[in-house]
DNA sequence: CAAGCATATGATTGGTTGCGCATATACGCT
DNA sequence: AGCGTATATGCGCAACCAATCATATGCTTG
């Protein structure tokens, strides 16, 4: 593994591109509903709550940015979750804000 | 390790703006110029070709999301990686990044 | 092939954000 | 106190992006 290792300003723009990916809300309710396992279209609109256009939309940056995959079926779409990578990502700053969160709170006693 | 906990539309939202602050090239060089340890401002403009006022900004943008942390010494000012998930974000991201991109050049052959 | 369902996409708009310039604040020194 | 250095901040602009509406594409079945 490689630590802490210098970047050229190419790699770190993609870098900054992976996370803007992962920087608005509905991906992430997107991703999350993937974590059981793959969905169909009208099932992410019905988990995430968006409009079909509006998840559409997401799905597509999501798939281009090789985050999820995608499986056609006859008239349906499936995507999953490609990049193996994903949950570890999720989990780690899940739990730095959960420490970072309950710190706040003890400090305020 | 809490692995694919479903969270709250307020908990994405956290999540999100998490990666959010993490989706700039310029805030990337900074954290990447923190690796080796702390630096004041002077240093950081220095190492990352930006100007004063905009690497003060972005200091701000990483110090008020709690992924650095701020020291003063007397006119001078050092910043440090105070997210020790940070580094470990950043290597997951790339070596997801150099398996995806390794992938599409041998998919050319 | 016509109709219907599932999904994708063009166009528009409002909101957000990074950047540059200028200036302000904070601190130390004489 | 006054000056110089280090850092922060108000403001305006331009670029980007998510959301929405309407419409298009693709596939299946009768």
């Amino acid at each position: 593994m490689i630590r802490h290792a210098q970047y050229s300003n190419d790699a770190l723009e993609l870098v900054a591109r992976r996370f803007a990916v992962l920087s608005e809300p509905m991906r992430l309710r997107l991703i999350q509903a993937l974590f059981g396992g793959e969905k169909n279209v009208s099932e992410l609109v019905e988990a995430t709550g968006g409009t079909q256009a509006n998840v559409s939309r997401h799905l597509q940056t999501l798939t281009s940015a090789h985050v999820l995959g995608r499986r056609k079926a006859g008239l349906q779409v499936f995507y999953h979750i490609a990049d193996p990578t994903i949950p570890k990502l999720c989990d780690l700053v899940c739990g730095s804000l959960e420490k970072s969160l309950s710190r706040q709170v003890a400090s305020l006693s």
